[in-house]
DNA sequence: TTGAAAGCGCTAACAA
DNA sequence: TTGTTAGCGCTTTCAA
């Protein structure tokens, strides 16, 4: 029906000029002189053709496709992914890019393959990124490619990095817990998630608790404890009513993510305990967790989106000038940390 | 530093033939009889160089790309796009293609200008996605591709489309109810959506009714009610508190989504009420809530996974056969409904 | 100011 | 059985 493409060919045609003149006006180059009347005549052709040029052929003419790879380990399950491919998509759309997505499921030959699959498709770069902030080992396809790692860093090579700043986001929780006026009775729920499966504890959880422990040490005030466990409902739930059994009526709890948090509200709950007014939560993530439980969880959060559209703003613009770029992770301020009008002390964090 | 890829051209040189032939072992094409030695040179020539096809050229050629576009309407939020892409991503990954990601935000212009991107990209098919089902138009820049509808449906065209057999959802839902034990006291929350901004209701919530209501039908069962609201927590927790008020204690209740059914956990336990002890709770969706909530919640599963992979199976394996391709929704038995043990009874779905 | 022509890496019709 | 050749649609050097 409407039959193949219209090629430059056809709109040099028309216009009466050479196909080297359409690609001149149609490329938008001023610096070959072409007269008013024939880049009109160009313009007009093709916009009467409804010209659109074959971005394959001009690929592999000028090997730039304006296509970027976003691969990463595991996509599904957690809403990580969501947030960070929309704020991809948003950055790479703006810069008129398009976004290829691929799943490693953590297996490095699925890896080699699909990198390589986006490698003979001449994409321009690649955004690598992991589910859980860690560090990685880069592919060896992709040492001679332009790369973004998001979530994740390399001490191997110079790549610049996305990553959110959980250290701060351990300091500001601290702060509200401070701030919502406890200075005792504060137990750390999840802690550096040393558990059999990671017993060094896993990115996120040390620098979160590095963050916590520096705003502690610096308001003089003593955590009851940190119970080092996974961060599933599950364990949130059972450690909580652990404490909970051991006759340790806390005052306040930092939850180390959402989901332990949602474990401790229902631990709290089968006690009879109310938050906030008896136990104060606060939690990371901001995951839609925090805004559905009652009351609302008070939650730092992750910078889902932020991440993605940084990664591929790095990627495409090319400022190689901080090689770490470390996205803040904003409070989100609701109900389960009592003085819920009261911002964070600003003196308790100097540094921002 | 590893220089230019190595072309075909380099890997003829080496073995000593011409293009043609190379090309020909190295396509795998048994038609035009090449001497087994000169296919074993060719064969070894293009492993020792590490020979990788250029995918662009080749695209260029024949115009296939062995990339789809996947182009949503919001991927983002809920929990939907996660495994939809997964799924996608298998099917596509299993028959050597790429995939292309793309999000309209319900905007039309949007829209347009992501498929013409994908279109000057000379991708081999779309598969056009919505978070919720409903009905569509297809975009007119689609008219002339190879499409399959995930999600929705349009009456305009005959294009292929995949969706969750919602139906049969609902029956299985009604069942589980009834098999428990249940002949009153029992309420559905959610209804049919039918709320300010959706006052005819959506797809989901008519179908999922449909099912309930001919199952409840069949057995000669009244329902209590039918709260029809928005399927949020909020939602679900003000409508079962405002049924308790009423002092109507309900039986059973077949919450419209997990989200809702948190709500209705919420508001139970306010007063008091233990599920499943005091009351029954079916919902749909099988969200990870459903297995974060205590008791776990007994919920029919929305198969986002199967609905990507079998959009894409359908693209590319491009059975015409049936339309509309329903996706069974398994009913994930958990301990909200009761008897966890008893399955829903056979009988009363027979179509299955 | 414009056009002819080469070539990106590949496929495929045709000739040898 | 193999090689020559002509493109796919575009950019870009070079000559006119």
């Amino acid at each position: 029906m409407s039959g193949r493409r219209v090629t430059m060919t056809d709109v040099a045609r028309r216009a009466g000029v050479s196909r080297t003149t359409a690609s001149f006006v149609l490329a938008g180059r001023r610096d070959m002189r072409i007269s008013g009347e024939a880049e009109e005549r160009v313009r007009r052709a093709a916009r009467e053709l409804g010209y659109r040029p074959n971005l394959t052929a001009r690929g592999l003419r000028t090997s730039v496709t304006r296509t970027i790879a976003l691969v990463s380990d595991i996509i599904a399950t957690t809403q990580f992914a969501g947030e960070v491919i929309h704020g991809a998509l948003d950055a790479a759309g703006a810069r008129d890019h398009v976004l290829l997505i691929a799943e490693t499921e953590g297996d490095p030959n699925v890896e080699t393959r699909l990198v390589e699959g986006m490698l003979d498709r001449q994409v321009d770069g690649f955004v690598y990124a992991t589910m859980y902030s860690r560090e990685v080992r880069l592919p060896a396809a992709l040492r001679d490619a332009r790369v973004v790692l998001l979530n994740c860093y390399t001490e191997e090579a110079r790549v610049p990095c996305v990553l959110p700043d959980e250290v701060n986001a351990g300091r500001d929780a601290a702060a509200v817990v401070l701030a919502a006026g406890h200075r005792e009775g504060i137990h750390v729920i999840g802690g550096r998630h040393m558990t059999n499966g990671t017993p060094e504890g896993v990115w996120a959880g040390l620098e979160r608790m590095r963050g916590i422990e520096e705003v502690m040490a610096e308001a003089d005030v003593r955590l009851d404890g940190v119970v080092e466990c996974d961060w599933q409902p599950e364990d949130g739930h059972r450690e909580v009513r652990r404490l909970l059994a051991a006759k340790t009526v806390p005052r306040a709890l930092i939850c180390l993510n959402d989901r332990v948090s949602l474990g401790a509200y229902q631990a709290l709950q089968e006690e009879g305990l109310r938050v906030p007014d008896d136990v104060c939560v606060v939690s990371f993530d901001d995951s839609d967790l925090a805004t559905w439980l009652r009351p609302g969880l008070t939650s730092v959060a992750l910078p889902h989106y932020r991440l993605g559209r940084t990664a591929v703003e790095v990627l495409l613009d090319g400022k190689p000038d901080p090689v770490v770029h470390r996205i803040p992770m904003p409070v989100m301020l609701r109900a389960s940390h009592t003085a819920a009008t009261a911002p964070p002390d600003p003196a308790v964090r100097p540094g921002t």
